[in-house]
DNA sequence: TTTTGAACCTGTGAA
DNA sequence: TTTCACAGGTTCAAA
């Protein structure tokens, strides 16, 4: 089992999101013990988030995604009834790699309702964002850099760019068009939590 | 011995960068009996780099960075005699976090090639962009998708996006400016490589 | 196919 | 003796 897709409850958009156990056990990093672990998954457009996976201490385990998980909800304005799917992208690595696809469904309601929520919302997402994780933080301010840079050689170096970066950036806009949400990536790193927890 | 400060040398250049033995020791990941392990770093622009550090199985162990390490040099410009800095910088991290600074010598001279430079490497550069670590390449494909949010919606979350991400950006520049290549960041991930090698 | 450069591997001289 | 710069080799993959 190396994917798990689910609609998203009430619960999963307000809460936490709930994860399979068989899930939780075949794909997800090992929790060492601990009844927690974060990690860090990009999403298709590269960006990098920070969940945590935690378990009940006591009685059954009840696995969730807890902290980061609703910020990534706001970011990507999912509802009850939108579609998520995790997959692991490359079961032989030895730190593993996963993706993760939300799907949205109404997209002609969101697409309508995208213009007035993106200005009242906007602030919201901007102040989540800033509060993300240092990584996260860390690679937006990065970019910003780096943009200026590959933008800069983009206009005599596009023959080669096209080829990957432009490429993925031409179809993830495509998504977008479409009003899908569609994400996958890697995890690059996670951190076991041991014992009471660890912010 | 949680620092390692050295002057390139010819090789270090044009092959690989070795790396003293004692940092090795203290301060790299875990080799966990294999002969080499990569991990992954951010430079002060906060884009990702993955090196692989790598010793000889036969003999004295003569560690280097070798995968990656051309491509940064070859990123940064760095020559014979520019200086490099490695540093843990929270040596109590559950994931190690590490910080690498690059001093360049010559940088007037540096400076008047610069134009012509740029325009000969351009297409080197990117080029070894699009190859590289495809979280790197992710990062790139992905801030470019984000770049357009943050940027659109800046305008009016300027208050927030000021206290962090901006006030980084703008110290960035300001060493850009200075004409060095300042880098430091945090290693958020590696993965140990066992028995012959993985990919 | 050929070619080039990166990555990989080890021997050796020098400090 | 040990550590490191450098040489010289092979392998591999992309151009």
């Amino acid at each position: 089992m190396t994917t798990f897709s689910k609609i998203l409850s009430k619960t999963d958009t307000s809460k936490a999101l709930s994860v399979p156990t068989k899930y939780l056990k075949y794909s997800l990093p090992s929790f060492n013990g601990g009844h927690a672990v974060s990690f860090q998954a990009m999403d298709e457009s590269g960006f990098v988030w920070t969940f945590k996976c935690s378990t009940r201490k006591i009685g059954h385990p009840k696995p969730v995604l807890s902290k980061g998980w609703l910020a990534f909800v706001r970011n990507k304005k999912l509802k009850v009834g939108d579609k998520i799917k995790f997959s692991v992208l490359d079961p032989t690595a030895a730190v593993p790699s996963y993706g993760v696809q939300a799907e949205k469904v109404q997209a002609e309601k969101v697409q309508a309702e995208k213009v007035q929520e993106e200005k009242v919302q906007a602030e919201k997402v901007q102040a989540e964002k800033v509060q993300a994780e240092k990584v996260q933080a860390e690679n937006v301010q990065a970019e910003k850099v780096q943009e200026e840079k590959v933008q800069a050689e983009k206009v005599q170096a596009e023959k080669v760019q096209e080829e990957k970066v432009q490429a993925e950036k031409v179809q993830a806009e495509k998504v977008q068009a479409e009003k899908e949400v569609k994400i996958f990536g890697a995890i690059f790193g996670y951190s076991p939590i041991t014992a009471p927890s660890i912010p």
